[in-house]
Parts: structure tokens; sequence; C-alpha cells
DNA sequence: AGAATTATTTTCGTTTATGTTCGTTTCACC
DNA sequence: GGTGAAACGAACATAAACGAAAATAATTCT
């Protein structure tokens, strides 16, 4: 009779809720089938599961599973987060490995920065510094894990704080590593972007920053995108899923850029 | 050997303590049966463990084991804000009818000025600037409105964005509108805070801004707090539920404060 | 050393989570 | 718009996990 709730229902406490909620978070969505055969349980358990955690707000039961709760999500922005979704959290989870716990890390806006964000949620001792919303609503979860926002307005698409604010802020730092992403990469190994104002930002955390990590897709290297942000030559490690295109390799190596690939598994 | 009464610490300084949450941080979870194995006790000694390291808020208890708290470890602000929320939410519908659409309004931190942005959320074309993460949530879901975050060390607690950085962040704005919160209202008409900090952010708001506006239940008038943010003289309309306490009408028609009560309905 | 306190184990009745079964609802396909 | 399959929720049985309390072991203190 001690540890009751103090509202109506008593959520059953289990060891699958953080876990489906992970997932729900990494895939957008899960499905009863899918999860009774990862936990190796019964649909019915799996339904009780999703049931309580639908109860409690946390996610939004449909037909066959469950998905995140509508509100704040942005369309065209989840379908870019789907995008490779698998890759970008391989790559993710390469780079969080060479985040030591207990060092300052920048995570610049981004759906590949953010998929970092969520490797980080089990670091301790960290401090992060973001000016990307959805990267300090993944952090929230980590107790352990200061979160500095800078300033900036609001950007729906993709939760970035923009403006001449962030860059004061940044240069009130130096950061361990920094971890940005880039919307494109040429041959020559030039990061690109298509906002020129975040070519600003980019540039400016790189130089307060110790050391800067790269992740990136494959699906870069075949894009282009007006703006320059920096070379690779400036980067001390680049995190990606498939083999570089003829010549960067060696460029990087010759760099001292250390490129590590996300294995496939 | 007698149970420990729930009011007093119930301290345990066991050796086994700082292993078990080392391994959880590094696992994510912890089972009663993998616990007890490791360390060669019994369950029960296990489950004691766990259960004092719940209790302190370290881990969460589940069924067989424990895993990391799940995030947001803001219990005590979830419940402050349940505290007169039917008032809080007539209080903010109050203020959001005097705050007209396209201006520009500044919402500080608390569970009014939340309130009053949920209230906000069908006007168009405003333009917020927030210290509160979770003022910018609520609002990302109004696609007419411009949000600013000011930037700043984020607050669990409360969703609060703390430090410097916010006060050099309103300097360089011009608020048509302030809203705010306080703790506390003496018989004066003082308007009181816990944080002292947080009475700088205040102050600066109010310095920044046309108008201020005042969001207090009447819990708020039996209260008192050490740090003094203003008097209810600067204040421009003062939203309330219930009367004020005898005299303070009276100083607050003097002033020109005008006094709005939220109707019961 | 002996008493007093604290930590752990043992025991036992109770609670909780899970699997199973079955009738009902929902969805997708014709 | 009807039909079959899948998904669903309720009810029950069971085994595991649980907390309380007494018994035992390991401390600390004087």
């Amino acid at each position: 009779m001690r540890q009751q709730q103090a509202g109506a229902t008593p959520i059953s406490q289990t060891f699958r809720h953080p876990d489906i909620l992970e997932i729900a978070r990494r895939e957008g969505k899960v499905t009863v089938d899918g999860l009774a055969e990862h936990f190796g349980v019964t649909h019915q358990t799996i339904r009780r599961d999703l049931t309580e955690l639908a109860d409690s707000g946390k996610l939004e039961r449909v037909h066959g599973g469950a998905v995140l709760p509508s509100g704040a999500s942005n369309i065209g922005y989840a379908e870019r987060r789907n995008l490779h979704e698998e890759a970008k959290n391989r790559i993710a989870r390469a780079c969080a490995e060479h985040i030591p716990d207990g060092c300052s890390v920048f995570l610049n806006i981004g759906t590949s920065t953010e998929a970092v964000a969520r490797a980080l949620l089990h670091h301790r001792d960290l401090m992060v510094v973001t000016n990307n919303m959805n990267v300090a609503n993944i952090l929230v979860d980590n107790p352990e894990c200061r979160i500095v926002l800078t300033g900036g307005a609001l950007r729906r698409m993709d939760g970035g704080l923009v403006g001449n604010l962030t860059i004061e802020t940044i240069r009130q730092f130096k950061f361990d590593i920094a971890v940005i992403g880039c919307s494109a990469m040429d041959a020559d190994g030039d990061l690109l972007d298509f906002d020129i104002e975040e070519v600003g930002v980019s540039q400016c955390i790189i130089a307060q920053s110790r050391k800067t990590f790269l992740v990136t897709d494959h699906s870069k290297f075949k894009r282009s995108a007006p703006a320059r942000i920096a070379s690779a030559r400036e980067v001390d490690m680049f995190f990606t899923d498939l083999a570089l295109p003829a010549g960067l390799a060696e460029k990087c190596s010759g760099w001292e850029t250390a490129v590590v690939y996300a294995p496939e598994e």
C-alpha cells in the first residue's frame, strides 16, 4: 500500500518501456509484431505496454502499433529524418563512441546531429551546447548532461535557432568537440550548405573547437550546394557509412582526417 | 532492524550502491538476479538497494530490476503546474485577451506564463521571445507566431534558460508587452521571487517593455519570498483570480495598475 | 570482550507481470 | 459495401517478483 501512484492508473513498470520509447523516437513508429519479436514476448504483452505508454501520453496508439504523439513534428522534416535513417543512426553511434564522457560538445543543426544526440543519451557528465531545439528536447532525457542553448529565432522547419545571437553565444565557449553535418560535399573535399547563415555558424563552431567531427551519410557525396563551410582538411574525424568517392579518401589521409565507416552490421 | 520512517533520510552507505549505479549507467538497466549474482548476495538485499536508490531518485524501479530515471525529473514542477491549474488557465485567457495580434511579447519562466502561451495558440502574427523551453515547445504549434529563445543553460526543473546569456539577449529587444509571474506578493504590492538570478532577468524584461503584465493566482498573496523583483506600481495590468488583499486594490488604482479578475465562470 | 547497532538472509503471504484463450472490433481487399 | 484476416481487449491461470518481519551474521562502540 506504500508506493501508490497518485492519480488513477497505476502504470506498470517494465524494462521494455524505455526501450520502446527509444525505438519509437528513432524510427518514428513501432509495431506490435516487431516489438513482440524484439523482446521475445507475446503480442498481448506488447499491447499492454503500448496501451500504458499511450495512456501516459508518451505514444499514440494506432492499429498494429504506435507512433510518436503528433504535435510538434514537422512533416517535411520528419520525412527527411526518415531518409537514410538507419545509416544515420549507425553513423551517429560510431561518432558517439569517439565522444568521451565528461567533455564539452557542440551539436549543430541537422538530422544527423540529432541522431548523435540520441546516441549520447547514456553518456555521462557531458556539457552540450546546441542551436537545435530538437537536440535539447532529446538530451533532456539524459540527466547527466548539462544543456546550453544558444539564443536565436526558432525555425520550425528543423528546430534550428538562427540569427546573430547564435554566433555571439558560441564565441563565449571553447568546445572539446564540435559535431557538424553538411548538406553536400564535393570531390575536392569541401563541405557545402544551402543556407549562407548556417555556414557562418558552422565556421564559428569549428574555430571554437579543439576537434571537429563531421557526420554525413553517403547521399551527400552526390549532391552540391552553393555555400562553402570549410574543407574536410579542417575536420579531425569524418563519420560516414559508405566508401568515399575516388580520390577523397587519399586526400583525407593526407590531411590527417580520420575517416570512420559505420559498419552495416 | 526496525523499518525506516519515510520522513528521515534512509541513509545506507553500502559499497554496492556506486557499483550498481555504474552498471546501470553502462547498461542502461540492472536486474535483481544479475546484481545478486554479481555481488553474491540474496535477492532481498539487492531489492533493498534498488529501493533505496530509487527513493533517492538515482534509479527507477521496474519489475525485476531498475532502469535509469526517464528524463524529466521535474516531478515537483509537474505538481506545481497542476496546482490551481484551472485558475491559472482562466487568468491566462484573460491575459491573452489583452494581447493584440501582431505585437511582440516576452514570456518569462513560470507555470503561469506557460498557461499564457497555451492561451496564445490562436493569436496571429505574434513575435514571442522567451527564456522558457516549455513556452517554445507549446507555441511551436502556432504557425503564425515567431518564436525567439534566449540563450542559456537549460534548467530541467522548469525548462528555464538561465545564466548571463539570457539578460544579454533580452537587452537586444524592445517588447510591446512583458508577461511575468512571481513566486509571492506582499501587502505593499512588491513582487517577490525565490531565485535572485531570475529577479535580475525579470527586472531587465520590465525595463525593455512598453507594458508589463503580471499573471499570478491568489495563492501567491499569502506567501513570501526573499528577493524583490519590482513593485506592482510598475505593472500595467495585473491578472489574477480572486480579490486582492485589503489595501492592495486601492494602491493599484492609485498607481494606475489595472487589475483584471478572471471570472470563475 | 560484550553490548548495541547495522547489514544480510530466510521465510511467507501478497502483488504483479505475463501467457493463453476467446469473443469482438478494425482494417484491407475484393 | 461485404468478407476474411488480423488486431484488439477482457478474463483467467500461473509463475515470478515483491515487501514485511523475524532470524542470523557482521559491524561498531565503549
